[in-house]
RNA sequence: GCGGCUGUGGUGAAGUGGUUAACACAGCGGUUUGUGGUACCGCCACGCGCGAGUUCGAUUCUCGUCAGCCGCCCCA
């Protein structure tokens, strides 16, 4: 028979993994929390056209990358690929703008999926950590995104940062902009590459991106944005860079920078790691300013900004420059039982040993010493409790601290005992 | 969607058109059945990603397929 293995692009974390995301996930609800944004979760299947509407039919996610299919009752559903577009959704359908506390903060996590060609740092189902905030327009929030996200990457322990940002500026100077490039390029349509010809029609900002075509001269004299923004585009973004230079935020303008999502607008900001086991895939979290997405939706005129973040990009980037994150805690005591006789009465010393909310684990099978004591070495645990036929009948226990060598034999104290013994060790559990 | 590289046990890997697929680490057992980290000894791939073809015979050759990685594209 076939052998039936994981779909292409998905990944079995398994338990030495789901330990290292368990540390991330707690770093990032801890930060989100001081940040005071609160957890959202959305189905993991949308309607197909909110993210048509959402983020854009001609984008690449949208056009090319969706999983969608159709249910029985012949409705188009689609695995999300992105955070965003859900997160408006949600707004809008529990009329959260009406909350008392505005703006509304609030932060998911979960998988996404995209039909894409898999690679380092690129998945089929990955996993999104993302914020979003509605109800303000502020350079402040802006910058608020971007030093939350900054500060999770600080705890993960990521030097190796390039932090990108750029603004497209509000609809008004960015619809000017996109009809000037595409009139400019049109008059270069023989000397553009093929991907770009296709871009001079569907998103001509992504022209200036562009690596084949990047040293031509017509390219060189584009319009640059920065012409086309209006005084209040300006201010805006001067803003959010004083404000980042006040954090103390070392950035870099980019003008070439561009989204590939539709609803872009004003600030928009991509956090790259320069860490060579990143690979191709670079950017750890990426975001900006969103101004109409929620009218796209149906919803009222209101202004967000949010990012995504790549958890297993964060994680790659984590696991080769602050690898001392991940050590897993080791279980506070191992019990050897002597005789197979005496498993049992093992167990039940187990029990209470857990029931005090002591971490710990018993040998079932009766094997040797030798490979009991490895196990524990195997595994850091400090604490081994012996016993046998003499301790079952004296009602006694033998404590071992593995670290020293040493041991005692405790009576009817011994769970005390052993408890403050594990206290003092600095317990593993709750 | 396009181009390139790779695919041998739990891990790192060597290897050949033909009797038992090296070696190392890990694991397990023993020397040492009431006490560890050393040493010595033993065990551990019914199979070389999967499928088909060539051949008397394929893990080794050919084709296909799947998967991973690298790059393009795109994005988180």
């Amino acid at each position: 028979m076939a052998k039936i293995s994981r779909p292409r692009g998905t990944e079995d974390l398994l338990f030495e993994d789901t330990n290292k995301w368990h540390i991330f996930e707690e770093i990032i609800r801890k930060t989100a929390l001081k940040y005071n944004y609160q957890e959202i979760r959305t189905p993991i299947f949308e309607s197909t056209d909110l993210f048509r509407r959402g983020v854009g039919e001609t984008t690449d996610v949208v056009s090319k990358e969706m999983y969608t299919f159709n249910d029985k009752k012949e409705r188009s559903l689609t695995l999300r690929p992105e955070g965003t577009a859900a997160c408006v959704r949600a707004y809008i359908e529990h009329k959260m703008f009406g909350y008392d506390n505005q703006p509304v903060k609030m932060y998911y996590m979960g998988p996404m999926f995209r039909y894409e060609r898999p690679q380092k740092g690129r998945q089929r189902q990955f996993h999104q950590f993302g914020v979003e905030v509605l109800g303000v327009k502020s350079p402040q929030v802006d910058a608020e995104t971007i030093l939350l996200g900054l500060d999770i990457c600080k705890q993960v322990g990521l030097k190796n940062l390039k932090v990108l940002i750029n603004t497209l500026g509000d609809n008004e100077s960015r619809i000017k902009y996109r009809n000037h490039l595409q009139e400019y390029f049109s008059d270069y349509k023989d000397e553009l590459c093929s991907d770009c010809l296709t871009r001079l029609e569907k998103n001509p900002l992504r022209l200036l991106d562009c690596k084949v075509d990047h040293d031509k001269e017509f390219m060189k004299n584009a319009p640059v944005l920065s012409d086309f923004l209006n005084e209040e585009s300006n201010e805006y973004f001067k803003t959010v860079l004083d404000i980042l230079k006040i954090a103390d935020v070392e950035y870099e303008i980019d003008e070439r920078l561009v989204r590939g999502l539709d609803y872009y607008t004003d600030t928009i900001y991509e956090i790259v790691s320069t860490n060579k086991e990143s690979g191709a895939q670079a950017t750890l979290f990426g975001g900006g300013r969103y101004d109409g997405l929620s009218e796209s939706l149906g919803g009222p005129q209101v202004s967000g900004v949010g990012f995504g973040m790549g958890m297993e990009r964060m994680l790659i980037s984590a696991n080769v420059e602050n690898p001392e994150l991940f050590i897993p805690k080791p279980l506070d005591v191992f019990i050897m039982p002597l005789d197979e006789s005496i498993t049992t009465h093992a167990f039940s010393i187990l029990e209470r040993l857990r029931n005090k909310g002591i971490s710990a684990e018993m040998e079932y099978n009766g094997k040797s010493f030798k490979s009991m004591f490895k196990y524990c070495e195997r595994n850091n645990i400090r604490y081994a409790i012996l016993i046998g036929e003499t301790e079952l009948e004296s009602q006694t226990i033998i404590l071992k601290d593995l670290e020293n060598g040493t041991q005692e034999e405790l009576s009817h104290q011994w769970l005390e005992i052993v408890c403050e013994r594990v206290m003092n060790n600095g317990k593993n559990t709750q």
